[in-house]
RNA sequence: GGGCAGUUAGCUCAGUUGGUUCAGAGCAUCUGCCUUACAAGCAGAGGGUCGGGGGUUCAAAUCCCUCACUGCCCACCA
């Protein structure tokens, strides 16, 4: 026999005593088999990632649709990773040095980069603990380092084909810098936030002293780069001064006036200075006239020397200097207040510098084609599906991806020079000279950059199967991989979240395409932004982002899944009611609450299941055991809930799956199914016939579990166990998933159940008007069809029992008793008997207003009846419908007014 | 400037193909209850002309147009 459950659910033990024996016995754990295979790529977090609330949803789901499908018989796989994440990481490491007063170049590259080895083998990872915290049943068997051996042979395998084909690059651009990691970012990592500083237009004197060109700018800064000044060829003001020369303020060099498209007579002064080194409009207009592009900002964003007294200066710093000094040589017009978009580096700390210098980039026109329409296709479905568009946008207008980080921490750049100027991708040295076809003690250099970190993300579908791994880098096959590779790709989901649709979707969409010939995954679901109360997003530095585990700890993990699952529909953010102060979330009660419900529902059931157990002296054999209308009606609606609980996971709305299984247990079992098992327990003629009522509650409750579990995996496993007494060496997890079995949906069934329902409904409303205490019985007369007669009394004890009845009488010629408050539902006159309690007033009234309102909606009924153009065109259904409404409420209201007149 | 969402009860949100059960749930509020699982609970109640305006239709929260507001993405005119 199973032992007592505990009176409310206590999550902390049980989850983690379930997850160490859920990992012991590696049901998790997937191989190629016979079975139809369902796969799922974890979105790789930082390695110096730490849980928060947006991998709690994220991973949350992709666990909902893993767990669906290893109980539907498919050979599940979820392949969990961890990200490098070059620039955080890197900088997290040289913080530490710093506190030590040392710099990364003090270390040297190989001391460093084993020094943030040993940082990751010490800190990082800490998520994959979190997640485990969470019943995420990923097969960590099949962990991946994106550093790991067979990542990295991956991207060397994938840069040296783009290299060879000349998708790949080296150029001389304007790129976004960021001064404080000392790096190039992509286009990507830049995020444009409004700032206001000021536009200073400055005077321009023409060479020959004729005059001033009035030029205004946000960066004065970066006049020492000037190399001339454009203006419209269309207008009308400058015409004139093309091809004259201006002084630079302050550098005092002579540039050329030049004509360019670019310079709008209507902004400004209709005068751009260019400074192509500094500004990529001004770099394109620089390659149009093949201007020289002097630099005068350094990579640490210090002005250098060609900026004379003020190099040196930070570039803020410099540009008040500046601006001070052209207004002290009234070489300034004037200055003015100017709010406009500036570039940050997507940590937001420092704003991105426009640089000009030599990096690597991906040709992603030829990719992006197929990737496209890939998706428009259908190949690759999104969800929500707005976001193609979104996707389509960025597609259609891909620019050149910027690859190469100034870093130490990543893939480093397999490509390698020689001394004669030549270059060569290759992944080893060797390998390079073979390529350069140089003698083997032939000094070659390797490049210094590290690739992004996204170069290594967009492989993640085949990296993960190990796909051009060591193995196969000396041209042999690699069966394990191929296996892996043939059997669950393409994956079957991505749940990730909308902010890295381009720099991850897209991008895997495309590397499959071209290196595996397939799409990487067929479904793609965009999950919320969980945002706080006020709407903004989670930071630790707004401390608005609870830790998941503090919170876990007080609900417990499955409250947690189950509260966010609940709040977060697809496509659209979702608010939690953060307390910054307490740093609680108080809405993850209903999920708790929920728990203790199901839980007590449960222990119910057990509890009444030992009281049966223990008279089992009666003994007996089993005997038939008819379902009543109750039985029937429970069955049915856990059938429809297992129907459209599917139907919503299939069609991706998770949110619904969570309120079908919410309201079918809370509202249906809980409300009314359980007090009717009472009261048929306690009308039971014989022991076999209380097993029985029991056996059926058992097995609706056993499917409802199981429906349950992939939301909430370890209290459906406590209960199972804790119910069938299962050994623990089998799971909930691994038991099958409820079809549905339509026989079993009887809508008349239903239909029946809810006039009783109504019934019992309306005896508590008009106790509870009357000011009647719950617990006080009284008597009930219910005046039914002829037809009805027969099953009202067979429903009689449950009547009693839940509409708190003394004596209970039915027929279909009953009257209104004395002393009693009446009211009509479905055709049912219900006569509650209060004596002397009645307010006749109070009673008159109450049946005067519901009969003023029946019979407004009765006349809306018999005009829309009486309308020509609607029995002409609407549905029959729906007419007969308005026909039926019409006949229940006249005998509705006849009853009502018969009543009224009665009082 | 271009694109995409959203606007329903005090708050957070459901509402699939227009039509019974369409105006709902949870929280909050109010009333009464320790009714033989659950006070993390039970039984009731109040509260919204579904952002504004127009249109299509026998019928609109739902479809179309338009306006307003909010949020996000892209672009980035010095």
């Amino acid at each position: 026999m199973s032992t007592p459950l505990e009176k409310t659910y206590q999550p902390g033990n049980s989850e983690r005593q379930w997850y160490a024996l859920w990992q012991e016995s590696g049901i998790y754990h997937s191989e190629p088999s016979a079975e139809t295979p369902y796969s799922i790529l974890m979105p790789p977090p930082n390695v110096t990632g730490v849980l928060h609330f947006g991998h709690v949803l994220n991973n949350t789901v992709q666990d909902i649709y893993i767990r669906w499908a290893r109980m539907n018989g498919r050979q599940a796989c979820w392949f969990p990773g961890l990200d490098h994440a070059g620039i955080s990481t890197q900088t997290k490491v040289e913080k530490e040095l710093k506190g030590r007063g040392l710099t990364r170049h003090d270390l040297g590259r190989e001391a460093f980069v084993n020094r943030v080895w040993e940082w990751k083998n010490t800190y990082g990872g800490i998520i994959f603990e979190q997640l485990r915290t969470l019943g995420i049943s990923a097969d960590w068997d099949r962990t991946l380092f994106t550093l790991d051996a067979s990542a990295s042979s991956a991207v060397q395998e994938v840069f040296i084909t783009l290299f060879d084909e000349g998708l790949i690059y080296r150029g001389k651009r304007i790129i976004n810098w960021s001064p404080l990691a000392q790096s190039a970012l992509s286009d990507e990592e830049v995020i444009f936030r409004e700032v206001r500083e000021y536009m200073y237009t400055l005077r321009y004197h023409l060479e020959d002293g004729s005059g001033t060109l009035l030029v205004a700018t946000v960066r004065p800064e970066t006049i020492f780069a000037d190399v001339a000044v454009a203006v419209n060829p269309k207008d009308e003001r400058y015409r004139h001064l093309i091809g004259r020369n201006v002084i630079v303020p302050i550098a005092g060099r002579s540039i050329p006036i030049i004509a360019d498209d670019y310079a709008d007579p209507e902004f400004g002064t209709g005068c751009v200075k260019v400074t192509p080194a500094h500004d990529p409009n001004d770099y394109e207009i620089g390659i149009r006239h093949g201007l020289p592009m002097p630099q005068c900002i350094n990579a640490n964003a210090t002005l250098n020397e060609l900026a004379g007294e003020f190099a040196g200066l930070d570039r803020f710093v410099a540009r008040k200097k500046v601006a001070a000094r052209l207004e002290e040589t009234e070489l300034m017009e004037r200055k003015e207040d100017y709010t406009h978009n500036v570039g940050f580096s997507e940590r937001g700390e420092e704003a991105v510098e426009p640089y000009l210098s030599e990096q690597w980039f991906v040709r992603m026109e030829p990719l992006a084609a197929p990737a496209l329409e890939a998706v428009r296709d259908g190949s690759i479905k999104f969800y929500p599906n707005h976001w193609v568009r979104t996707y389509e946008h960025w597609m259609g207008n891909v620019r050149d991806w910027c690859i190469s980080r100034q870093l130490w921490w990543g893939h480093r750049i397999p490509v390698y020079y020689s001394s004669d100027g030549r270059q060569v991708a290759a992944r080893t040295t060797e390998q390079a000279r073979q390529k350069l076809g140089l003698a083997p003690d032939v000094d070659l250099r390797q490049d210094p950059d590290v690739l992004d970190t996204w170069f290594s993300s967009w492989l993640w579908p085949m990296a993960t199967m190990g796909w051009k791994g060591p193995i196969s880098q000396h041209e042999q096959p690699d069966p394990e991989s191929d296996r892996l590779m043939s059997y669950y790709l393409p994956t079957n989901l991505l749940v990730t979240g909308p902010d890295i649709i381009f720099f991850w979707v897209a991008r895997m969409i495309m590397a499959s395409l071209k290196f595996n010939g397939q799409v990487p995954f067929k479904d793609v679901y965009f999950t919320s932004i969980v945002r706080d109360a006020k709407g903004r997003k989670l930071s630790k530095s707004l401390g608005n982002s609870p830790d998941p585990l503090g919170i876990i700890e007080s609900y417990g993990a499955d409250a947690v899944r189950f509260t966010m699952i609940y709040l977060a529909p697809l496509g659209m953010d979702v608010r939690l009611d953060i307390n910054d102060k307490t740093q609680d979330i108080p809405s993850m009660e209903l999920g708790r609450n929920f728990a203790n419900k199901v839980w007590n529902a449960c222990r119910f059931l057990q509890m009444k299941q030992h009281e049966v157990s223990a008279d089992d002296a009666s003994g007996g054999s089993a005997e038939s055991y008819e379902l009543t209308t109750a039985d029937r009606w429970i069955a049915s609606r856990y059938m429809t809930t297992v129907q459209s609980a599917t139907t919503a996971l299939t069609d991706y709305r998770i949110t619904e799956y969570a309120r079908l299984l919410y309201d079918f247990i809370w509202r249906d079992f809980c409300d009314w199914y359980v007090e009717v098992v009472k009261v048929q327990l306690a009308g039971a003629p014989s022991e076999h016939a209380r097993r029985a009522i029991l056996d059926h509650a058992f097995t609706i409750i056993d499917g409802t579990l199981r429906l349950l579990h992939p939301v909430m995996p370890f209290l459906t496993e406590e209960l199972w166990h804790g119910l069938y007494g299962h050994d623990v060496s089998v799971s909930i997890s691994t038991s099958t998933a409820p079809v549905c079995d339509t026989s079993v949906i009887d809508v008349a069934t239903e239909e029946r159940f809810e006039t009783l329902q109504l019934v019992v409904e309306a005896l508590r409303r008009q106790r509870s008007e009357m000011g009647i205490p719950p617990g006080e019985r009284l008597d009930v007369h219910l005046n039914v069809r002829t037809q009805d007669v027969e099953f009202f009394t067979s429903q009689s004890a449950i009547i009693s029992a839940l509409g708190r009845c003394a004596a209970l009488v039915i027929g279909s010629d009953v009257s209104k008793p004395e002393g009693s408050v009446s009211d009509v539902v479905r055709g049912v006159e219900i006569h509650l008997v209060v004596a002397g309690k009645i307010d006749f007033d109070k009673e008159r009234a109450r049946l005067s207003k519901e009969i003023v309102r029946l019979t407004g909606a009765l006349a809306g009924v018999e005009k829309k009846l009486a309308n020509a153009s609607f029995v002409a065109n609407a549905k029959p259904e729906i007419i007969e419908v308005e026909r039926q409404k019409l006949a229940d409420w006249t005998d509705t209201l006849e009853k009502l007014r018969r009543n009224l007149a009665s009082i």
